[in-house]
DNA sequence: GCTTTTATGCTGCAATGCAACAAAAATATT
DNA sequence: AATATTTTTGTTGCATTGCAGCATAAAAGC
């Protein structure tokens, strides 16, 4: 459980390794939990890892499609949901689509998206402090928070230049 | 522009005074920027004002079917469109639904939504602070933050019960 | 080996959302 | 007022997202 700095993915990074590591670090996970990551698992993994930006279903579809025989909608589905379940993957709600962690935390620390309109990728912050603090003025309320999205649409560095 | 406070709404509230008031507002707000609320904009804020709770677009035409020619998909739409960009109706990404703002908050605050899972009510709460804190955060990593979704998923006070 | 659980495949379909063009209504112009 | 212009609404059609329900295959447990 590797806590990376809250960075956007620099467009330049060693992005093999980046994804090489997402995919040992679901299969230590899978391991632990006794999961089990599939062919159509891993391979719906790896596709999302082939960059940080968000991918709807049915770009994955197409990408899986390039390799082996195209799977229907919900076999695709039904990775996601395993690979969300298990904290593998996200789901960005403002774009229906779904995202690689490539963070490694813990499956309860919230994290914050920023979503760069510009080039698409999505970096990941993990939001302790702040969530915490909107999740307090929450219960203030008397509401009893239990799941936060966050997502954050703007313009990353690189696209600043 | 009435700085109410950020509560979620209580199921005894004045509902009829709550909605009026909110369609006055809209109504100002369109006279200011000389806007117009044509009819099917208004039935569509009624609609959505009818409760606290998000709706779906077809969930909208169903309701203004009872009551005139069941508009089209996209009637609706356009419709949304024109009320979100004067800030009267917020999309709810983590539902694909709509609802009417009952806050009368201005523009540039930014607000969070609190999802109640049990009876679907949604709050806003006026989340300067925390949200602040995290557009800091962003910024930190040299993103420049434009847009802030927050959605607190969990339970209401009263369902609590 | 057989049963039970888990995962995948297949067919079909519901929900969401919008593009492109046409008609109508409101506004502005001379 | 008549015409031109802009804004709004209507119509048709379709793309995208998402999943239900049942059948089959593979893995795990006894």
């Amino acid at each position: 459980m590797t806590m990376t700095r809250p960075v956007f993915p620099t467009p330049d990074h060693d992005h093999g390794r980046c994804a090489a590591d997402a995919i040992a670090h679901a299969e230590q996970v899978c391991r632990n939990r006794a999961q089990k990551l599939t062919p159509i698992r891993r391979a719906v993994l790896e596709a999302l890892l082939s960059s940080h930006r968000p991918l709807g279903a049915y770009e994955v579809i197409d990408q899986l499609a390039a390799e082996r025989a195209r799977p229907a909608p919900i076999t695709v589905y039904r990775a996601l949901e395993f690979l969300m379940a298990n904290g593998l993957v996200h789901r960005i709600e403002s774009r229906n689509a779904y995202l690689a962690c490539a963070h490694h935390h813990d499956a309860a620390s919230m994290v914050a998206f920023l979503i760069c309109e510009r080039c698409g990728s999505v970096g990941e912050i993990v939001a302790g402090p702040a969530t915490q603090s909107l999740n307090d003025a929450a219960r203030r309320t008397g509401f009893a928070p239990k799941l936060s999205v966050v997502e954050i649409t703007g313009t990353c560095a690189h696209c600043q230049a």
